[in-house]
DNA sequence: CTGAAAGCGCTTACAG
DNA sequence: CTGAAAGCGCTTACAG
């Protein structure tokens, strides 16, 4: 059932009917009219292969999601889905699982379907392919993480001043001994995370030294890896800070399986917040991507780049949310709720 | 860059190259060897529309899901992801965000792609698109929803005898107000975990007041709306029962807000667990499914269908995983661990 | 083993 | 305003 169905339906060409589908104004009423009520009455759906084959474009946008099982990363995958709707696009999801070969074999298959651009967030330092397909053309953004060097559009948020801020926190809370987990070095949020740590450390002639950075692949089993040695260290760290939320799950495992309390025995910190965080025990100190504004100006900068006009990089700002998860502090009125809940002993 | 530059490089004809690319025996070694250097030189990809318009097959599967951000899902999206791949096939996700029209629009966007086949997990009771495609023959399993009366395999899983053990759970720590927070009555999974509760407070001899049934939409403000109403009442309940776990999350919000504590002043259990829960305060008392054989299953019964094979309906046992959100219980070896982080006051 | 040709279902100059 | 025809990039009988 094709357009050829249609059109004798109707009593006209199949180009008339093409016509009337994609609102090209030179047709008759009395033809669009008996167009409408043949495609009405044979259920037609145009196939959107041999439409894409023919004009050389998709309305598709594909998204190379670095793992669906971190809620960071799925409130991203919603926001994009949502402002690329409403602009007219759709979106085809791959979820890389942190594994540049799977990113890889999803990016392939996307390019493949001959999809307008690329949105992903580079589960390594720089896969020779998305390399490749972004110097031969393919419109592409970056998101989150980024690969140095490429002629590619970032839209990211800045920690730096929120890990200022959190160490702060942390010092003020007479932390000395402040430990990181660390994603994959070769990932901009890997290295930067704990470029910004150091630095905010060096501020207040704190070292970080090797023993302290924990390797971690932003996914839960690393951060329980992590912080177990942190933990079995001879002078454990007062403070471990997460790289991302999943990483810190992770290290609520280890400590609990310790049988260490946070932040009693150990404080800990995440980057990335989630609505879990509200209720986990303790409730966790995180640092906030302002994640729906980084997903819709990614498809903003992308359908730039499709339709012809000028992209722009985008750097927002995270900001610090203090929580119960790193000690003590004094009541304040934005602190009382929680602290109502945060006072335990095992 | 097609098909033809392969060809005009090997010196061959296009009939050739694609033999050679789709694995015919019926090509000499030489020819072969030219056409894949040629592809090699070229980084010839083919072109995947041109061929699933002349293959009429995508090998590509559509997964509509509830719901990115629910944990659930995206566990289930994510094994569906994973056994697809494994079977030459890739999956289209479509995020319905639990809202029917937003469902049916990725169904027709899906459609209209020419998927060879549809998983999906119906946000409403049977809307007359996901119907009419099944008895036009779009090869489709339901999973974890369905719609009864199409004839459309099902994967789901069985809560009934979970939803039993917890209800003896609650019982046997003295509970007789007991609240449930349900899903939408037009999906299945929000009508028959209803059903089951009601089924196993009568084994008790306790009723399910209309007061006790709190009308959710598997999304967390509607746990959160519902569980205030709870609290409001003249006779609040001692437990409240989420659905799925969003409506949990948004169950915590509402006590933490009213300054309660669970589970000393109200006690919660949320269908589907998800890692979160070893580490809120207190860790949640939940039925878990198996959410990654569920995923499998949908896949292969899918693919069966597609293929030719006689697809099977499967039901699996989701089963009760007690923690601390209910109230005391005595001390085994299974509970010690977390029961030490439980003790606690404001 | 190999090529010329038809055709998948569309869109779009071109001509009228 | 409308239709005949070419062509998007493939695959696959058909003939040799």
């Amino acid at each position: 059932m094709g357009i050829k169905d249609v059109a004798a339906r109707a009593g006209v060409s199949v180009a008339t009917v093409s016509r009337v589908l994609n609102a090209h104004t030179s047709v008759s009423p009395a033809a669009r009219e008996r167009v409408l009520a043949a495609v009405e009455a044979l259920g037609y759906r145009p196939n959107a292969l041999a439409r894409s084959l023919r004009t050389d474009q998709t309305r598709t946008l594909g998204l190379i999601i670095s793992d669906v099982l971190n809620p960071y990363f799925t409130a991203l995958a919603r926001s994009v889905e949502e402002e690329a709707r409403a602009l007219g696009y759709s979106i085809v999801f791959g979820n890389a699982d942190e594994r540049p070969e799977l990113q890889d074999h999803h990016i392939r298959t996307l390019l493949d379907r001959r999809i307008d651009g690329l949105l992903v967030s580079p589960a390594d330092g720089g896969s020779p392919l998305v390399l490749d397909a972004a110097r031969a053309g393919t419109p592409m953004v970056f998101v989150d993480r980024w690969i140095p060097g490429a002629d590619v559009p970032v839209v990211r948020s800045d920690g730096r001043a929120a890990v200022r801020d959190l160490v702060a926190h942390l010092h003020g809370l007479g932390h000395r001994r402040l430990a990181i987990i660390a994603g994959p070095a070769a990932t901009t949020t890997g290295s930067e995370r704990v470029a910004a740590f150091r630095e905010a450390l060096a501020a207040y002639g704190i070292a970080l030294p090797d023993a302290y950075i924990g390797q971690g692949d932003f996914q839960a089993a690393s951060g329980r890896r992590a912080t177990e040695r942190f933990l079995a260290l001879p002078e454990p760290p007062e403070v471990v800070f997460a790289a991302d939320n999943l990483m810190a799950l992770g290290a609520l495992d280890a400590i609990r399986a310790r049988g260490l309390r946070v932040p009693h025995d150990i404080a800990l910190a995440a980057f990335d917040d989630i609505p879990w965080f509200v209720h986990t025990d303790p409730p966790l100190t995180a640092i906030a991507q302002p994640t729906e504004e980084l997903g819709r100006a990614a498809v903003r900068a992308l359908t730039d780049l499709i339709e012809g006009r000028t992209p722009e990089s985008v750097t927002l700002p995270a900001r610090l949310v203090v929580r119960n998860s790193c000690g003590e502090r004094t009541t304040t009125a934005a602190t009382r709720a929680t602290l109502a809940t945060r006072r335990s002993d095992a």
